[in-house]
DNA sequence: GCGACAG
DNA sequence: ATCTTGTCGC
């Protein structure tokens, strides 16, 4: 069948609402050691200044070798504002829609944002995670919540962040100085995994391949180069 | 009350 | 996130 998904609407949540909501979801989260992992993908969001349209996009790379194999893209519409601690709500239905476009869903799916590195264990990646039901982790590019430790001036060198004696996510240097990234298990998998797999996936950029990919096509798509729906990669192209 | 605050 | 030129460092 097609998709059996009802169009969530987010829109007129306050943000009370939208607190239950979590701590509701987040009673779902699971944490699990992923087996088998062959193919890995980079979701991410952009939009224009003042503008309700969001230019959502997956791209789905091979695990290990960081080969691009294909992508998909899809605008929705949403008012819903960003704000700290909230940033699955103005997201994840976008997503939701580029999800649903591809055929062969990848093991696992990074995030540009926090998986349970996030107060109440909710960010953009847990929150995706349950209602896609899949595999997911967080890797934000600043830090949302959490005791900060900065990792030594060292490639892939990398701290734990601690909220109130719990380890919930790593601060990761993905390149010599430059600023770190902060990595956190969404749904379905562990943290050191989550961390294992982040560190696989850094090349040499700052952001890790799959999230970089991701924000390069969604940028293009925003601009008119890149047209919505699913597109296979055939030759083994090196853009981006 | 004050400061912090993913994208 | 987006808007933007030059500029400092490796």
């Amino acid at each position: 069948m097609a998709s059996t998904c009802t169009k969530i609407m987010y829109d007129h949540y306050s943000f009370e609402e939208a607190t239950a909501y979590q701590t509701e979801l987040a009673k779902q989260l699971k944490f699990q050691q992923l087996q088998n992992i062959d193919t890995i993908a980079g979701a991410d969001i952009s939009f224009n200044k003042n503008s309700d349209t969001m230019y959502a996009g997956i791209v789905i790379l091979t695990y290990p070798d960081m080969v691009l194999r294909s992508f998909s893209l899809a605008t929705y519409e949403t008012s819903f504002p960003y704000k700290p601690g909230f940033l699955g709500f103005k997201e994840v239905p976008a997503l939701l829609k580029v999800w649903e476009l591809i055929k062969n869903k990848p093991d696992v799916v990074v995030l540009d944002g926090n998986g349970i590195l996030h107060p109440r264990r909710m960010g953009v990646a847990s929150h995706f995670g349950i209602l896609a039901n899949q595999a997911t982790i967080g890797c934000a590019k600043s830090l949302l919540y959490g005791e900060n430790h900065v990792p030594e001036n060292k490639k892939l060198s990398t701290t734990e962040i601690i909220s109130h004696g719990e380890t919930l996510g790593f601060a990761l240097r993905t390149k010599i100085k430059c600023a770190t990234v902060y990595v956190s298990a969404g749904h379905l998998i562990t943290a050191d995994q989550s961390l294992e797999i982040v560190k696989n996936c850094v090349g040499n950029y700052r952001i890790p391949e799959p999230t970089r990919m991701a924000h390069n096509i969604v940028n293009d798509f925003r601009t008119g180069k890149l047209k919505a729906g699913f597109h296979e990669v055939s030759a083994p192209l090196t853009l981006f």
